[in-house]
DNA sequence: TCCCCGATTAACT
DNA sequence: GTTAATCGGGGAG
């Protein structure tokens, strides 16, 4: 079996614990096999931040967050979507960082399964598209990431810095210009366009 | 108890 | 570019 992640490697602040996870691995048994995919688009949400789930304090929604570091925090929302993240920080801080897009590696028939419509592309891009795919819902809030086996982290190789771009988090109102989005700057995979372009000049605006 | 709106997506114009 | 779908969390009263 491949290697996971150690329960201390996860402790840290999000947004130092978010980057790290680029390049891992989420592995989910289905019945068609384990399907596996490669981390490229991550958020972390921290104590004290105001877009966090977690920042007016501990509810039966949270509560995984505020436990052991390595476990996995589902919420649901918008009425129909669930959203997975990995819980990082030390046990009742309350810190997770969300998985965002990943790129497949592995059981991509299992993913096809059942599902005509969605693209190759399109199956991991996006939160909610990635916990469809995955058939993550309520009932794995609070797995045990580090030793469970219904899914699971796998470590990676680990990217180099100036192959990560930071940049806002989507979709939030609250901290809108915090940079905890962490992308694989130039995977094809991500939900939207990489989070910042730090090694090219960036465009500095309209021109005509 | 009521009300607003969200860590989204797909389908429109 | 805009909007509907759809429901539970949490703040206000």
């Amino acid at each position: 079996m491949a290697r996971r992640y150690t329960r201390s490697s996860l402790a840290g602040p999000p947004e130092e614990v978010a980057p790290t996870l680029l390049g891992g691995v989420v592995a989910r048994r289905l019945p068609g096999g384990v399907v596996r995919a490669r981390i490229v688009e991550v958020e972390a949400y921290g104590p004290g931040d105001p877009a966090s789930h977690a920042f007016h304090g501990r509810t039966p929604r949270n509560d995984v967050m505020f436990g052991a570091p390595g476990h996995l925090y589902v919420y649901f929302t918008y009425g129909m979507h669930y959203c997975m993240n990995v819980v990082t920080g030390r046990k009742g801080e309350g810190s997770a960082v969300l998985l965002r897009a990943g790129e497949p590696v592995g059981g991509l028939e299992a993913l096809r399964r059942g599902r005509t419509a969605a693209a190759d592309t399109n199956l991991l891009r996006g939160p909610a598209r990635w916990t469809t795919a995955f058939e993550v819902d309520l009932g794995l809030n609070g797995s045990d990431l580090i030793r469970g086996d219904q899914i699971w982290l796998e470590r990676g190789p680990g990217l180099p810095a100036e192959a990560i771009a930071a940049g806002p988090r989507i979709g939030i109102r609250h901290a809108a210009d915090v940079p905890w989005r962490f992308t694989e700057t130039a995977s094809p995979w991500l939900s939207r366009g990489p989070a910042a372009t730090p090694s090219r000049p960036r465009a500095s605006g309209r021109r005509g």
